[in-house]
DNA sequence: CACTTGACCTGTCCGC
DNA sequence: TGCGGACAGGTCAAGT
């Protein structure tokens, strides 16, 4: 799925698109998608406003005027494309032949808005959902409740960093750094660009890590995610931003999905292997066991 | 508790 | 071209 730098990407996105705008019309293909009863949806969503698009961890909020909020998990494969009246209806949009080819199999979700726009949630494997709930319940939940603090905040700071990782010293530090509860955000790809970043194996014990070690991967993560943002996120295969389009920033990785490549540090060829149940790319000169 | 593995799904790619 | 198996950006429920 998206990572923090994708769903930060949709959020930044969907903030200049439909804030403001009142919910028409929601429809969606089945309850695992989204599980509000037609009660709710009438009581809570249909007329409200949408007043404010946030982000916890790899989370989406979208606050409503009626205090509610959708609450949205994109997972692996989840995508929320918004498709305005002129991309809709007018001729020669850049993006006609995507947002013209919306709804579509893996459409979940669509909501409309009174000006005839409609924003779609896609999610192809399914693992994804939407939630209606009241806003001051979203703290209530049990991801909310364990998920640690949020890397890229400026008052984070690198002891923090290196003190989240005491829970999980007997494990290695990719399975730690996966770890939603040691730091929100991060996944598969930032876990591996941000470890060669700091030329730490992924299978090293956490407790084996130096608290220089630690200070690396804490300032390769930060820089990796904040330029993957800048980018507009990774486009691996299906992450699209709030406009369809994709993220430029596997242009940049050093090392995701580069396997048979050479390093651009040191020009040892890159190698994947398995760790933590995942795909994992490593330099073998740079990163030692 | 900490840790690992399998399950949830569909689509695609790779080797035979 | 067909088919089986592995794999894909995440999390949770089980198991040890």
């Amino acid at each position: 799925m998206p990572e923090l730098p994708e769903v930060e990407t949709v959020r930044r996105g969907l903030s200049e698109l439909i804030i403001g705008k009142a919910i028409a019309s929601a429809t969606n293909d089945t309850p695992k998608s989204f599980p509000n009863t037609q009660t709710d949806v009438k009581q809570f969503m249909i007329g409200a406003k949408v007043t404010a698009i946030r982000r916890r961890a790899k989370v989406l909020m979208i606050d409503l005027s009626t205090e509610y909020s959708l609450v949205i998990h994109l997972k692996m494969t989840g995508q929320l494309v918004y498709v305005g009246t002129k991309d809709r209806f007018g001729a020669g949009h850049p993006n006609d032949s995507l947002v013209n080819a919306l709804p579509d199999k893996s459409t979940r979700v669509t909501i409309g808005f009174d000006d005839d726009s409609q924003l779609f949630f896609n999610d192809q494997r399914k693992f994804g959902w939407v939630k209606l709930m009241p806003t001051l319940e979203i703290p209530n939940l049990p991801f909310m409740k364990k998920v640690g603090p949020e890397p890229l905040e400026a008052e984070f700071t690198p002891q923090q960093f290196r003190d989240r990782f005491r829970r999980r010293a007997r494990t290695n530090i990719k399975a730690a750094l996966l770890d939603q509860s040691v730091v929100a955000g991060v996944g598969n790809i930032y876990a591996d660009e941000a470890l060669w970043g700091a030329k730490i194996h992924p299978t090293r014990l956490t407790g084996s890590i130096t608290d220089d070690e630690f200070e690396a991967l804490y300032t390769e993560l930060r820089e990796v995610m904040n330029l993957s943002i800048e980018k507009g996120g990774s486009s691996n295969r299906n992450y699209v931003n709030a406009e369809g389009k994709r993220g430029s920033y596997m242009d940049f990785a050093r090392v995701f999905r580069r396997e048979g490549l050479p390093c651009p540090r040191c020009g040892t060829t890159i190698e994947k292997s398995r760790v933590a149940g995942r795909g994992t790319h490593i330099c073998p000169f740079c990163q030692v066991a």
